[in-house]
DNA sequence: GGAAATTAATCAATCGTTTGATTAATTTTG
DNA sequence: CAAAATTAATCAAACGATTGATTAATTTCC
């Protein structure tokens, strides 16, 4: 059959992340990412020489295209009000978009076996961190914001939008709800920004 | 020999929960159980049923201790801000102080495999949030609160604790810091309750 | 034809669980 | 009280199944 030119490699690359986002690293076989990707059992070691192989490409596929979204913003000619609005803005879409990926990287963060793993997930959140915290200290030094505990409050940004994807069910309480849903995800995401920006905007901003 | 009367349940129990919250559920083995409890590998079927019973076991022990704090807050004639303060403050002493379980329980949140225990964890958490938004729907009424979305700011508060817990690093900079260090514990306890005492404040009660 | 891709079969190791036997403690019985 | 019967706790060994990995043979493709 010549109809049918897929690619193998990228077929268990596909395959592992969504097993290992659904029932994590050590849940997950082998022979389950073989069958899901229609490949040979063999071909992972062929590809990736071991399933940890298979772990590692996927973690650093995603965090390449991780770093480079958000630098941009930092040069924009505006206020550090607006540059952190646009940062959650982006940081809210691009974690809303793969809230699979985002759980299973949380999961590693809080697993001690892995430390590479954890070190790189380190390393790539620190850049967002980081950025966000240059945003904010520079509005605290040029006035325009409060003097807060900058990283707390980056905790508070973070965390929201974490805590939404991992637990979706403590904002919307109806339970016919499912992140998956396109438009239950619209509505989830645009209150969310809201709701930081709103934050943001008052907790950094009023005069005390 | 009298002197050593060790409860071997008891001993697989702590053993267990060292491991899961450690290497996971699916990471640790029977084998590894019975190793550092120094019990027999038969024990854990013959008390526990199987190794699910025994992490079901931890769970429901968890959970009962859970429930039974926070309530007796909602009751005291003080105000809704007030009120709030106590229930951050509580909130985050006792996670803090259960850090490694805390983390256990997160990370099954967010798989699909044991959906028992999924909703076990979720009820137990919506305890917590239902007793937090009747404060804060109660602060809103009562007009002494800005009108806000209420399930996000719980995700708020709940989602900056987790997020402390998880990646502290965010938080503290310096390398050389350990959050199962005592005193490097209470000075991330205090902040954290003190950044979140006065973001609540800024932003239900500042009038706009 | 030959390199790359794919396959079925197989490997040793480890998994969670079960077994049958043994010891120690408790209860029952005469 | 003491012998007998019963129960609970513990153990080493083994179970069948599954794990990640590898082999050697075959097919596909340029």
């Amino acid at each position: 059959m010549k109809t049918e030119k897929v690619d193998k490699k990228q077929a268990i690359l596909d395959a592992a992340e969504k097993l290992f986002c659904e029932t994590g690293y050590e849940g997950t076989s082998t022979r389950q990412i073989a069958k899901e990707s229609g490949a040979n059992m063999a071909m992972i070691n062929y590809y990736f020489g071991s399933k940890e192989g298979v772990f590692v490409e996927i973690m650093n596929e995603r965090i390449a295209g991780f770093a480079s979204q958000l630098k941009i913003i930092n040069e924009d000619k505006i206020s550090a009000l607006e540059k952190l609005h646009k940062v959650i803005e982006g940081y809210v879409n691009r974690i809303m978009n793969n809230t699979a990926f985002h759980k299973m990287m949380h999961r590693e963060l809080s697993l001690t076996q892995r430390p590479e793993m954890y070190d790189k997930i380190k390393d790539a959140m620190s850049q967002n961190m980081q950025l966000i915290d240059r945003i904010i200290t520079g509005g605290i030094e040029d006035g325009s914001f409060n003097k807060v505990d900058v990283r707390m409050v980056i905790a508070t940004i973070m965390g929201t939008i974490t805590n939404i994807v991992i637990a979706p069910h403590k904002v919307m309480s109806c339970s016919n709800f499912d992140l998956n849903n396109p438009k239950d995800k619209k509505i989830i995401k645009e209150r969310a920004i809201a709701h930081l920006q709103d934050l943001t905007t008052v907790y950094l901003t009023t005069k005390r």
